[in-house]
DNA sequence: GCAAATAAGAAAATCCTTTTCGGATCTCAC
DNA sequence: GTGAGATCCGAAAAGGATTTTCTTATTTGC
């Protein structure tokens, strides 16, 4: 468990004095990881005791290990809680962009519903056929990605980014389909329908969307991304890397599900990848 | 600068106890970042006086302060020294995935060539019309996202995976357009092809892809992304989390490039958004 | 209202870290 | 070679930081 999470979860029992010192870390992090125990005792207004008392409380052996383990820990939470900055010069837009995006990743992990993706996994690596669904610039990366790694593994699997066929498609499939379909915001309409005719027809549908969303609520099992979006309209959305690894988990966890399954194809990507590798190839299966 | 990096980098001008404390520390991070002075002076058979020196030669003002920035900057590249895990669980696997992500965007992050992408970002706002070239499941996925990121800005942009029609694309060009190309391996031989008929013409060619590599040789500005990958087959490469930060830094520099110009189509987008939010729309510019 | 538990600081002890100092080794010009 | 100057590095001491111990409130539960 992180000790970051931990500070901030609402149960913990904590002393007076261990609020306050509590309080105190959160709000500013940097102080709270390179100050000496005395130093963040005066700020606290406790004494240096209570200070070690307070790092033991939380499962750390001594006040260095905890200013370490919050160091380590809140590396990426750290900078999460800052402001929105102003970013300007290439190197500060850079930096924002990185860390928002290791936030988006670190955030969305651990919101991650293991169950659902590992019943997600499951039903697609029986899947007689995939669908997957998805509009936008976004979304329609997203099912591309879905199809760029699903067909690795020997599993059946086509796209659409199309309205009406995606509709014409989600009344064609059978039972033993699965239609996948993301929405990064959950209220696509035409998506819900999709979702309904497919299952009106016995296929198991998947969402990969925002919880508590008209899409969310149509799918049999929902993979979910909850994340605040800044109001800075030239950045783009950090949603896009946290689906983007719940689809690589996702993906991984296809794999493992069947691994004889799977193997034969992957040792014939494989094998195509080494033998093209020093020929004069495109290297499509890396690129 | 990282204190990790710097602690790797080969010109580093130590003494012989002090390389062998660089030594120690690199093999085992943990014991670093956990142990005293005195005991890392002793595994490493120097004095402690020796282990301040070496903190502050490395910029720390202080061993603690030492520990505590090796703890931060290391956190994820400390995970990825690590010899790879054989991970099972659904846990593990999206553990494995969710860091080795954080890890590529870490490590690419400390990599960028700002100034390349400033180039690039200027050539790009400036162009007449932009061609994003790339082939196989994950540079099609990139030139996608070119495309999404920067047409919202107002520009002309067409992507192409097919490498006939990037050929007969490239002839056409003129001295005012743009070639942006992303090949994972560098070893995309079309692309290069691509580039130097693109090249004939006078336009200028862009390259995403990795540093030293035919591809790299055959562009005229480079954006690199190198990145060791893992051989497990299973597992989708981390890179593209670090090409498309690449690219949403690119794009976000595009759009303050130029922000009068860029502003009325943006506003535009935003309307859009705002316009459709509420009703049943298929909230296609926000997917 | 009182025993027991808990909280928290003062003081002391311990341990860690840094500074100071001096000896050893190396470098390099002559 | 050889001596002046650098550099390296540990011993010892000084100075803090951290923890332990002890003690005194304060709270809790009965």
């Amino acid at each position: 468990m992180d000790i970051f999470s931990t500070l901030m979860q609402e149960g913990l029992k904590l002393s007076q004095s261990e609020q306050r010192l509590a309080d105190l870390v959160l709000e500013d992090l940097d102080f709270a990881v390179n100050a000496s125990i005395t130093d963040l005792a005066a700020r606290a207004e406790v004494s240096p005791p209570t200070v070690t008392r307070f790092c033991r409380r939380l499962g750390c052996q001594s006040f260095s290990d905890f200013k370490v383990t919050l160091a380590k820990s809140s590396y990426v939470g750290l900078r999460y809680l800052k402001p929105e900055a102003r970013s300007r010069t290439a190197s500060e837009v850079a930096e924002d962009i990185v860390t928002k995006a290791q936030n988006a990743l670190f955030v969305a992990h651990g919101q991650l519903d293991l169950a659902a993706i590992e019943q997600a996994a499951a039903v697609l690596s029986k899947a007689g056929m995939i669908y997957a669904f998805g509009s936008g610039g976004n979304s329609s990366m997203i099912v591309g990605e879905m199809q760029n790694r699903l067909f690795r593994l020997g599993l059946r699997i086509t796209t659409s980014t199309d309205h009406g066929m995606q509709m014409m498609q989600a009344s064609a499939v059978t039972a033993n389909d699965v239609v996948f379909g993301s929405s990064f915001s959950g209220r696509n309409a035409e998506l819900v329908r999709a979702f309904s005719l497919a299952r009106d027809q016995g296929a198991t549908t998947i969402a990969l969307t925002q919880s508590n969303s008209p899409v969310a609520e149509a799918a049999d099992i929902v993979l979910t991304v909850d994340l605040p979006e800044g109001e800075n309209i030239f950045r783009p959305t950090s949603t896009r890397y946290a689906m983007l690894a719940v689809l690589d988990i996702l993906a991984n966890l296809v794999a493992y599900t069947d691994r004889t399954a799977t193997a034969a194809t992957l040792r014939r990507i494989k094998e195509s990848l080494i033998r093209h590798r020093d020929g004069d190839d495109s290297q499509l299966l890396g690129d």
